[in-house]
DNA sequence: AACACCGCCTGAGCGC
DNA sequence: TGCGCTCAGGCGGTGT
């Protein structure tokens, strides 16, 4: 399941392979996965509208276009061409990025030759990613003005404005996009861990040395697991296929009930903001 | 406005 | 061995 170092790990690794290369071909194999500018905001699968979804004009999903540039901000991975369109890719729970793969996987929803004569495979089998096809650098900043400062370059201050006020669990909160940019279920347990605060706290009553502490928390999971290739869970594996290898890191995430790495004692597991949530009762508070 | 909750989807992992 | 069941989870939409 990627995270933002998953997702900044395989912009590292397409970065050489894409940037200043010619997308010959196209090829949308499924529909749905893709959000055209003037499609309903959450695309075809979830509208109810009984219309057709229009076609797919080529340069949407950068036919074409030469790449210049690959951004990221939390989760979100943006191919950028030279002409501005602009490829916003969601890999949600299982998706991924990739230069080699079976041709005839049906998990695969959309594919680019490239003028190397390397093709670029979207595979998602669960679907929960997808595409979002941009006119302009613009309509991407107007996307990403709406998330919260990216988890990777996040500081004390920046995290406590985008707490005050809020009644949520902190948890729910670093989960909340708009909120912090690029945590998930698994860097969320794992930063509270480390910040030695517990998941059910409510986000306005964390002290100002909790949410500075939690702030630097949150850098030093995302840099250690950045730095380890991203966690591999799943199947998560980067552009050239190699996995990462941050799992045995893991300190909270996927332990519930095994001894806490610090105190020794059991780890407790429960549903907080509607996820499956891990903690040490003794060393958070 | 802020937040809770639903449903999408399929493979892994389990029990029998 | 193999079947069928449960569950996980990001995120947009809807309900409160």
């Amino acid at each position: 399941m990627p995270e933002l170092p998953e997702v900044e790990t395989l912009r590292r690794s397409l970065e050489p392979l894409l940037l200043g290369r010619r997308i010959h071909r196209a090829t949308l194999l499924r529909r749905d996965v893709l959000v055209l500018p003037g499609d309903p905001p959450g695309g075809w699968t979830r509208s109810r509208s009984s219309s057709n979804p229009p076609p797919v004009p080529p340069a949407a999903l950068l036919e074409g276009e030469v790449v210049d540039v690959l951004l990221r901000r939390g989760k979100q991975l943006a191919i950028a061409s030279k002409s501005g369109r602009t490829l916003l890719v969601h890999l949600g729970m299982t998706g991924s990025l990739r230069l080699t793969g079976d041709p005839t996987d049906t998990h695969v929803h959309a594919r680019w030759l490239l003028d190397s004569g390397q093709t670029l495979l979207f595979r998602d089998p669960r679907r929960f990613g997808g595409l979002w096809a941009l006119n302009s650098r613009n309509d991407l900043a107007a996307r990403w003005a709406a998330l919260g400062p990216d988890a990777l370059s996040l500081d004390g201050p920046a995290l406590r404005t985008r707490l005050t006020g809020s009644h949520r669990p902190i948890k729910a909160a670093l989960l909340d996009q708009t909120c912090v940019a690029g945590v998930g279920n698994i860097y969320a347990d794992e930063a509270l861990f480390l910040a030695g605060i517990r998941p059910t706290r409510r986000a306005s009553r964390l002290s100002r040395a909790e949410g500075d502490a939690l702030a630097a928390a949150i850098g030093t999971v995302m840099h250690r697991a950045l730095a380890a290739g991203g966690s591999t869970l799943r199947d998560y594996v980067n552009a050239v296929g190699s996995p990462g290898n941050a799992q045995a890191g893991h300190q909270v995430y996927g332990r519930a009930g095994l001894a806490c790495l610090r105190c020794g004692g059991p780890l407790s597991d429960g549903l907080v903001a509607q996820r499956q949530t891990v903690w040490c009762r003794r060393c958070q508070k």
